[in-house]
RNA sequence: GCCGGUGUGGCGGAAUUGGCAGACGCACCGCACUCAAAAUGCGGCGGGCAACCGUGUCGGUUCGAGUCCGACCACCGGUACCA
């Protein structure tokens, strides 16, 4: 019979779709629970990539073991379903977004349950319903009632073809993260979620999460925390003007100082700023640059000397010229800096261009050449007062109690991150639940009136002028204030995309819940999520904005736990084969072309002039120009999705890209075809397995088992293939061919459940219990042992399990090739490694 | 610049953490089956006639190094005027 992956898979989906095997119960005390989670996807209109199976099989074959393993098995699935491109493509087919996220939707489960995922169906959440984003909305209301978010105005990243603001999460490189539009600089008035105060324990709790480490190690160094101090400069007006520093220990060298052109003093200073007109221009070209262009421009220091007002060093009273520059944030530290030329390269760099004074305050470079700026113990304080002879790590705290005791200053903690732009001004996403009263000013919407509906309008396009599409809808954006029932305004922008995403792994606890966001009962059951799988684009956006929210729902009081994820690993991208890289072509097309320009070098120059530098590099990202891009529906439709799931997590390592290859997955339906050959053959006999396969059956359970709980998925398909290949070499019992399914199943489940019904083993695969491993099955009566002289491999002999040391060394030096290569030499050492090999080391006898 | 990571056959990748490098798969070659082809099954497959040589390069530790230590090279990812 032949293996008919279209009609099998058809029907054990049926099945499951009917019967539900994989739906889990909240509050099931007879089994341990288990919370497997990916993210969910964002249903685009091109349907599920193949890169998304990747992950989402990794999950599903890690929670079928689980169940088989006894667990209460959460794993859900769901749609991040607001945001821009679905705007986007409503905008230019001219269907509205709401129409666009249901069709999309249909289409990705149509999709997922292709492809045979043991999702709880019955959990589904998509954030565009308005009875899941009532409970966003409710979060964001809590928010501010803590204080937590804040409405203020200041610069932010503007997308300039969006039309829309960014989060800092949300630029990369200057341009924006989704479309690559440039970003500039834009005053305007945002909500903001206070992430910074939570920026300590978002450091300081990663200490005891189970997260791969550089997962940990890229948001510490987004958080970027530093200690230094502030510092109080006298300014000649009279004012304190306040700096950050890492290095107070350099003080006695600062001599100059720079303000950021934002910088508040400047307004206040006017009347006695002699340079006025220099300092705006240099204000308004700072301004408008955006940031590439700030990012291009850092090479040349640029700034304006205030010429009006000095600076005092509080050291030693000295009279310092005050700069503004652009390398001073506004937004970081206090937007001022104390310069000290000798030993910061910006200061350094600075300095040479403006011929500012370079006093060298700590030995052991030549500040004339560079800046010294090596903050170790190989340092001794010069030029410095009372500080001069000590290290640089005495003298940071003998300064720092000197500033306290004087009054100007103190030790200080500060962060790159940066508080959460939480409005965006599209139509899109969750409406904020915010009213502005000219008399009562912004009141939170009363819970009872959640959720607040996103209304139907005409046009949901953005607008020049940088308001949001809902402002223009009068009869819902006039409104009576809640406090004082007199006319007020509704807030027009919307939240950003990351704001469904940040909690929806507590709805699937309790998806239907109208009462609250999850019941106490399925929160305590189910937190935390056990193991979580994403991808490391998202390390400083979704995961860090959802530990924020998560550790603020703890803090009041609403989910039992300090984390929301126990543990955190990530998967690499599937990318592509480079079409018009030599090194993919056949090897024919290979051949062709070397004769045609006489050597490889030349074939492959000849691909680079034709095709660019691109052409050097074998494996791309998939993309529509290149022709590269594969698409599920296709793989199923020509291989059947066991094949798909196999080959994607055979493809290679779990957590680096890999590159798809169409052989290859020839490779893997020939492995089904091959298993299915052999299980549906009829078999007589009991459960045991065979004394010929006995031993590897026992290897296979033991290296399965731990490859799918370190997600080397790669190397357990392998060791089934080697199973499979000894079956074929020795023959399999009716037990060897159950394990095998057993063990198949999570990887294929489709084909499994037909061949476990086929041989009548009775129930499903998926209810079985995994195998057992039994390492006393796994131990022979003799050992294949490698002989060494000198570290080389001379010989290989077979000795009894249990022979001793000189046994075995004995049995070396019989050995007729070693005694040949003994002969006339001395054993001075030998090492035995049991079970692996002996060293011999031989000198020759004098 | 700083912080991570990676480098192994024609290709994707293994290697129990210091113990027989190249598991498993792809591609390729041979044989069987077939009138033939495909499919399937069986076998071969790093280089070299060989001694030997081979895990980015150079050096070190060790009986023994892909794995450890030192110096470098190349590529990938994150971050970037964060004081």
């Amino acid at each position: 019979m032949k293996y008919d992956f279209a009609a099998i898979e058809k029907k054990w989906q049926d099945r499951w779709e009917k019967e539900k095997p994989y739906a889990c119960r909240t509050g099931d005390t007879s089994r341990p629970k288990f919370y497997g989670l990916i993210e969910f996807p964002y249903p685009s209109a091109a349907g599920l990539h193949v890169g998304h199976p990747r992950p989402f099989t990794a999950m599903d074959i890690v929670t079928r073991k689980k169940r088989m393993d006894g667990y209460n098995v959460l794993f859900p699935i769901g749609f991040d379903a607001f945001g821009l491109p679905t705007e986007n493509y409503a905008i230019k087919n001219h269907i509205h977004p709401a129409i666009v996220t249901k069709q999309n939707i249909e289409n990705f489960t149509r999709q997922l349950k292709m492809l045979g995922f043991g999702f709880d169906w019955d959990r589904v959440v998509d954030t565009t319903d308005p009875s899941y984003y009532k409970w966003t909305q409710w979060i964001f209301l809590q928010l501010y009632k803590k204080g937590l978010a804040y409405k203020a105005t200041m610069p932010v990243n503007w997308c300039t073809s969006c039309k829309c603001v960014l989060a800092n999460e949300e630029v990369v490189e200057g341009v924006c993260e989704r479309c690559g539009a440039p970003v500039i600089r834009k005053e305007k008035s945002q909500w903001m979620l206070k992430i910074t105060a939570y920026a300590q324990r978002l450091i300081d709790d990663l200490d005891d999460l189970d997260y791969i480490e550089r997962v940990k190690i890229q948001q510490k160094n987004w958080i970027g925390r530093s200690t230094g101090a502030e510092v109080t400069f006298k300014a000649t007006t009279g004012d304190d003007i306040v700096v950050y520093t890492t290095r107070p220990d350099t003080l006695f060298g600062a001599t100059y100082m720079v303000l950021s052109p934002e910088h508040a003093f400047l307004k206040k200073w006017e009347p006695v700023l002699k340079n006025m007109d220099e300092i705006r221009a240099y204000q308004r070209a700072a301004a408008s640059k955006s940031d590439l262009e700030r990012t291009e421009l850092n090479k040349e220091k640029t700034g304006v000397c205030l010429d009006g007002v000095s600076a005092i060093n509080p050291v030693n009273g000295r009279e310092i010229p005050i700069f503004i520059s652009d390398y001073v944030l506004a937004t970081y530290g206090t937007g001022a800096i104390m310069a000290v030329p000798a030993h910061d390269d910006r200061d350094w760099e600075f300095a040479r261009k403006f011929g500012c004074e370079v006093i060298e305050v700590v030995k052991g470079g030549d500040v004339e050449k560079e800046a010294f700026t090596l903050k170790d113990d190989t340092g001794i304080m010069v030029n410095s007062g009372f500080l001069d002879g000590m290290t640089v790590r005495q003298a940071i705290p003998a300064i720092t109690k000197w500033l306290e005791e004087k009054g100007i200053g103190h030790s200080q903690v500060n962060y790159k991150l940066r508080d959460w732009v939480f409005s965006r001004q599209r139509y899109w996403g969750e409406p904020i639940p915010m009213v502005w009263c000219e008399k009562c000013g912004w009141q939170p919407l009363p819970e009872d009136q959640l959720p607040l509906l996103l209304p139907e309008v005409e046009s949901y396009e953005p607008t020049d002028d940088g308001e949001s599409p809902l402002s223009k809808m009068t009869d819902w954006v006039n409104t009576t204030c809640p406090c004082c029932g007199g006319p007020a305004r509704r807030e027009t922008d919307t939240m950003p995309q990351w704001a469904g995403s940040s909690w929806y792994f507590l709805r699937y606890m309790d998806p239907h819940n109208d009462q609250e966001l999850a019941s106490k009962e399925a929160l305590e059951y189910w937190s935390p999520v056990d193991w979580y799988n994403g991808g490391m684009e998202h390390t400083t956006l979704h995961l860090l904005y959802s530990r924020f929210w998560h550790k603020f729902l703890y803090d009041i009081g609403v989910v039992p736990t300090k984390e929301p994820y126990a543990k955190r690993t990530s998967h690499g991208m599937i990318l592509g084969q480079n079409p018009r890289c030599f090194s993919n072509l056949s090897q024919e097309e290979q051949k062709k072309l070397v004769e045609e320009f006489g050597s490889e070098e030349a074939a492959r120059a000849h691909l680079v002039e034709l095709h660019g530098e691109m052409a050097e590099h074998p494996i791309v990202k998939m993309s529509k120009s290149l022709g590269n891009v594969v698409n599920p529906d296709d793989i199923v439709k020509a291989y059947g999705a066991d094949t798909l799931r196999l080959y994607i997590m055979f493809i290679g390592d779990f957590e680096k890209a890999a590159a798809w290859s169409d052989n290859a997955v020839k490779g893997c339906k020939r492995f089904l075809d091959r298993v299915w050959n052999l299980a549906s053959e009829k078999r007589e006999g009991g459960d045991e397995y065979s004394s010929a396969n006995e031993a590897a059956v026992h290897k296979a359970i033991k290296k399965v088992s731990e490859d799918i709980e370190s997600m080397k998925f790669n190397t357990a398909i392998a060791a089934l293939m080697s199973l499979v290949n000894d079956f074929y070499a020795k023959g399999a019992s009716r037990g060897d061919v159950k394990a095998l399914l057993l063990m198949l199943c999570p990887f294929a489940p489709h084909m499994c459940e037909e061949l476990w019904e086929m041989n009548g083993y009775g129930g499903q695969v998926c209810q079985q219990s995994w195998p057992k491993y039994d390492a006393s099955k796994t131990v022979s009566a003799t050992m294949r042992m490698a002989v060494q002289i000198s570290g080389k491999v001379r010989a290989n002999i077979i000795v009894p399990a249990e022979s001793t040391n000189d046994e075995i060394v004995a049995a070396a030096l019989a050995e007729p090739k070693i005694a040949r290569l003994a002969e006339g030499k001395t054993l001075v050492k030998s090492i035995v490694v049991p079970g692996k090999l002996i060293s011999l080391i031989l000198k020759p006898r004098v």
